[in-house]
DNA sequence: ATCTAAATGTTATGACTGCTAACATATGTT
DNA sequence: AACATATGTTAGCAGTCATAACATTTAGAT
């Protein structure tokens, strides 16, 4: 099944054939629209991001990319697969802050993984709608196979810092995952407290970065200590 | 149509039935269901936990009820008022879950917290569907007004239980969510990465209890000595 | 260059859903 | 007994996902 999105047609500028035929400058409503895979998963991101992946309909999305609501099956089995591959661009999107966030501090620092946190709980205070879709179980999803995969370069981020620091404090009887396993969980669920504006009935007023980096210097301080 | 339906001849008795049904009707299907709120409610709830918040159908519902499509309208104002039912129930079987959990441990003890914690994901395992809508933003929800309103009495399990955790440990410039909520993150983040299956693909074979206990009391001891 | 096969679009259609309107039936208050 | 109310039903509308049958453009082989 994954199998078809092979090559891209971007073949759009190769328009000589077309202007040496017709003259006519119109241009408008071209039978074929080029990038229509492409512009179908921006309009279901637009989408998306404004509506909820529940709100978000693959007819809202055709009339969006100007095409017919049957045309989306020839580029996708169905519309959980356009939306999965929404999903697939959240994680490029993920590793990429993350790690920048991570390489803008002395490897090996408690200030490099905290930046990493606060540009997880950034990336998930930005984009809601696409962070709960990356990491949601799809209910059609029933073996670890495809989707869980694509996240693991983004945790590969994570526990290259967290090895970087395990080195660097010399901790001994510690494996990478005991210490990747906490920090994942405090700033997974810092993301989903605050996209789901839960602080909000108990603590109105609350500073998220602090918060992050309170926590997080607290539970690597708990579990240096604790050994 | 309408006068194809068969009313049974026993009315007469039926209808004794039905007086007395003040206290303890339970009756069968007559042309009123007798609790079609609760049905309703019911009927959610197992579908919601089987298919997801999102695969859940009024129409299955009514079916599961014995009803026809129309009758929900007349005790929810819409589709979202019976999952919202759906979600309220949740609040109180949480609240239910994690106070019995805390109480069976001396009060003010890490074990205590530590049972809290995995309580609360315990029951996110449980009941993952519901737990998601109970804590998920809803798009029609605007202000705070009443769904964060009903998990305050949940929170305030967790509150009475730090506040004795820090009378007993005697820390002094410490206010209560200082410590509340980093364990708040530390079990929603490790019940949201548990029914997600998000451990899966880096971590197989996880232990959540116990990831729950030393990471929970990792963070108690960084949260001591960081003052 | 032309012919043909494949890719990519369209319209038409069906099943299903949420919701409303109009109507029917049971309950209980006077 | 009669009315008002609560609670159910059927019929129907608009919108959605998905498929089937048909149309058009592009690509490749001869």
């Amino acid at each position: 099944m994954q199998g078809s999105n092979q090559k891209k047609i971007v073949t759009g500028t190769a328009v000589s054939d077309i202007a040496s035929k017709t003259k006519a400058p119109r241009r408008k409503a071209a039978y074929h629209h080029g990038d229509l895979r492409g512009a179908l998963i921006d309009a279901a991101h637009a989408l998306i991001r404004d509506k909820g992946p529940e709100g978000f309909t693959l007819a809202d999305a055709c009339r969006l990319a100007g095409v017919s609501t049957a045309a989306p099956y020839r580029h996708f089995a169905d519309r959980g697969a356009l939306i999965e591959a929404v999903a697939q661009r959240g994680f490029v999107m993920l590793r990429e802050r993350t790690s920048a966030a991570r390489d803008s501090h002395p490897a090996g620092t408690e200030d490099s993984i905290v930046a990493m946190g606060q540009a997880y709980v950034a990336f998930a205070t930005d984009e809601p709608a696409v962070f709960k879709l990356m990491f949601g179980a799809h209910p059609d999803v029933q073996t670890g196979n495809e989707a869980p995969a694509s996240g693991r370069p983004c945790f590969q981020v994570l526990l290259d810092g967290v090895d970087a620091w395990i080195a660097r404090t010399g901790l001994e009887g510690m494996t990478t995952l005991d210490v990747a396993l906490p920090l994942w969980i405090i700033v997974h669920g810092t993301s989903y407290l605050q996209i789901d504006k839960d602080f909000c009935s108990v603590a109105p007023k609350t500073d998220v970065d602090g918060l992050i980096r309170r926590t997080t210097l607290a539970t690597l301080k708990g579990l240096q200590t604790a050994r």
